[in-house]
DNA sequence: AGGGCAACCTGGGGGC
DNA sequence: TGCCCCCAGGTTGCCC
């Protein structure tokens, strides 16, 4: 579920409280919370202490006062909500960080809730700046080194589709199945149009659409369609409010009154405009 | 090397 | 009410 704006509203609504705090407890409930990839139990940052939270594209992290980091994806599904330890559990409750007290009667949690189990927790190293499992993925478009200009060229040089390529968090991050439809809405592309026949001028629209929507979700706090997801403190963003073709198959486009078509390709739905978009 | 596609899950909704 | 099929914000790994 999460794209970009909506991890970036759980990385900011985390680092509000969680930052500085001492680690007292771990726990892990399901077999799949924890990645296999992980060099230790999740309950190896247990006494560490949270020193900040980073995000790239869709990838979270806790960097801790230790030589190792805490890993977070939250898959299609998955939340992290910040409650007091006295809050009932969750069904989907994957695993819990205690805390040491924020308030006087008890402590707090993050807790880790997910329906589909594509989300998890691991326990890395660094290599450079970011976490074993976020060296292979792109800087995404509000990192200070994004090179607008690096992603244009390569993206020039593919052969698939350019909603594909606008997908793969090799080459840009943070931009999912919703801001790929409404990006190349706003940049008036087809989604199957072959990247190598865009130009340059229209692949940098696609690009900084897709940046002007997500920074524009970021502010709404993402888009939430159902209790899959929330922020930290269990609320639903209101950006879909805000989408012009993603989940509005038959409806007007508001560009031109034509219908939104759905399309199945990649696996996945793409909606879009077939007059704007040719 | 690069592309395409199935697999990994759980649950909600619609049709019959 | 129940069953079956389709659908869902993602990533990966395998096959060609």
């Amino acid at each position: 579920m999460p794209e970009l704006p909506e991890v970036e509203t759980v990385r900011s609504g985390l680092e509000k409280y969680i930052l500085g705090k001492k680690i007292t407890n771990a726990e892990s409930f399901h077999p799949r919370a924890v990645k296999p990839g992980s060099i230790a139990p999740l309950s190896a940052v247990i006494g560490s202490k949270i020193k900040a939270v980073k995000r790239r594209g869709k990838f979270l992290w806790l960097e801790l006062d230790r030589d190792f980091t805490l890993v977070a994806h939250l898959g299609m599904s998955g939340q992290l909500l910040v409650q007091p330890a006295l809050a009932p559990l969750q069904s989907h409750l994957r695993a819990k960080l205690t805390l040491a007290g924020r308030f006087k009667s008890g402590s707090d949690q993050i807790r880790f809730i997910d329906q589909r189990t594509f989300g998890w927790l691991c326990v890395e190293e660094f290599v450079g700046e970011v976490p074993a499992s976020v060296a292979h993925i792109a800087i995404d478009p509000f990192e200070e080194s994004f090179d607008i200009n690096k992603v244009i060229t390569r993206i020039k040089s593919k052969k698939c589709a350019i909603k594909p390529a606008i997908l793969n968090q090799e080459i840009v991050s943070g931009i999912g199945n919703i801001y790929a439809d409404e990006a190349l809405w706003r940049a008036k592309i087809h989604p199957e149009v072959v990247c190598e026949d865009l130009s340059e001028i229209e692949i940098k629209k696609v690009i900084t659409s897709a940046m002007s929507v997500m920074k524009s979700a970021i502010k709404s706090g993402g888009t939430s369609f159902d209790e899959q997801y929330k922020n930290v403190n269990g609320e639903s963003g209101y950006f879909s409010r805000s989408l012009k073709v993603y989940g509005r198959e038959g409806e007007k486009c508001s560009r031109c009154g034509s219908a939104i078509h759905r399309i199945a390709f990649a696996n996945r739905s793409s909606h879009f405009c077939p007059r704007c978009q040719r």
